[in-house]
Parts: structure tokens; C-alpha cells; sequence
DNA sequence: AATCACTAGTTTGTAAAGCAAAATAGTAAT
DNA sequence: ATTACTATTTTGCTTTACAAACTAGTGATT
């Protein structure tokens, strides 16, 4: 399979994806994600949501998450990115620029419809 | 909750969405759909995913699929949209705006992150 | 000291989705 | 007859989404 099509997994990946992003530029806890995503139109992705996701994205070797004291409250996980999770976060870079051109073409070649 | 928030729904709603763009610009049955996907970098998407989501979709009353005998083979089910449906495709065009320019700042913004 | 508000993470349980695969069925050519 | 292509439905397994409950630390207010 090509690198570029567009799995159902690619339509699913869209947050992975973004939390790659954020946590190649640097370290991120779970918490910090959720207020960064929600200046970016993500509102309120729910915690049942984003920490399972970072689970299984460092149980896929995407990620190390590590305990880290906070003086403003409980620990904080922080995660870093790994090897596999750059070259993921790559991938993710190319599948967005074709989802999005692909979809776009799909909009635009029927932007007359009504 | 405001209209173009991003929810996890926008993002598996993709694929329906692209679906209403098909439907709204004529009938298509299933196989058809499947096969106009594939030109616009759906590779593939599984029968098992695109039958199950347009039954779905006539569910929720965004479509509606009529039997035809067809001289090529068993009969098609051409799917119809509906107001509903011509509603949501609206709403998808919208969301999808959002979705798109948010995803692409977040990139821009860390463009140079190795 | 007790409560509240905010931060921070894990776990649990249910519902929904993704999808491979099998079952069914029609046409047409070999 | 068999194969090949078209076409839809159904089944069963796995994964995901996420609300909600639980644990736990800090700091301010009562």
C-alpha cells in the first residue's frame, strides 16, 4: 500500500497526527496538549479521549512519556518523541497534503451543486 | 456546541462527508461510490466500511436508496439525498474549512521543526 | 482543618466504527 | 460448467471514542 492513499486509519490519524506535530517541537503533557489543541479549533477533545491516545502511541514506540514533579500541582507526564514517532509524524505530513488536496478536488469539481 | 468546532466526529466524519458531496451532485449506488473514491485517493476503502456507513447514513435520514435492475449485473441501490442530507453536506463543507486551515497552521507553525 | 478550585493522570464500561470474510446473486464470456 | 466481474448484505472480531469515576497534588478561601 502506498504511502500516500487515504486509509480510513489516515480519516482516524488526524489527532495523532497533531500530537506528533506538538511533541516533535517539544515535550508535551497530556494536560497542556488539550489547552494547546483548543487554540487550534479542537474544542475540548475530552481527556477520555486524549490520554488513552498517548497510551497507545508510546505503546507503539511513537512516544516516551516521563514523570516529572510539577510545583503547581501532581506530576506531569511529560512525552518525547522517539525515532519512529519522527518518521511517523513525516508520513502523517504527506497523507495530510494529500487528504486535504484530494478532498478539496472532490469539493471544488462539484462546487455548483446547490 | 458551536457548528465548526472539531470534534473526533468531524474527523471520522470525512468519509461521510464525501460521500454527501458524491450523492448531492447525483444518485450513486455503492460500487460506484467505491470506485469514484479511488480516483480521488480513497484507495480502496473497504466494502465493509462504505456499504455499513451508507446504511447508516439512510438511518440517520441523510439519504435513501432505491433498488434499480441493471443489465450488467444484480441490482444497484442508488442512494438519493435527502434535505437532511443536503443540510449536513453543508455543515460538512463548513466544518471541513475549519478542520483544514486549523491543521495547516499547526503544521506552518512548526514547518521548521526538523 | 475543612472545603473548594484548579491541575493532572488512570481506569472502567459501554457504544459505535472499521473491516475482513463469507454468503448471496446477477451477467457474460470461455 | 467454470471463471470473472459486478453488486449488496451480514457476521464476527478488533479497535476507538469518551463519559464518568477515581486518585492525587497545590493553593486559596472559609
Amino acid at each position: 500500500m502506498p504511502q500516500n492513499d487515504i486509509s480510513s486509519q489516515m480519516l482516524k490519524g488526524i489527532l495523532q497526527g497533531c500530537l506528533l506535530i506538538l511533541i516533535n517541537q517539544r515535550p508535551y503533557y497530556g494536560y497542556a496538549i488539550s489547552q494547546e489543541l483548543s487554540r487550534y479549533g479542537f474544542a475540548d477533545v475530552p481527556k477520555g479521549t486524549i490520554y488513552p491516545l498517548l497510551m497507545s502511541m508510546e505503546k507503539k514506540g511513537l512516544i516516551i512519556g516521563k514523570m516529572q514533579p510539577s510545583k503547581d500541582g501532581p506530576q506531569r507526564k511529560y512525552y518525547h518523541i522517539t525515532a519512529t514517532g519522527k518518521q511517523a509524524r513525516q508520513i502523517f505530513l504527506n497523507k495530510w497534503d494529500t487528504l486535504s488536496l484530494n478532498v478539496n478536488d472532490l469539493i471544488n469539481e462539484r462546487r455548483n451543486d446547490s
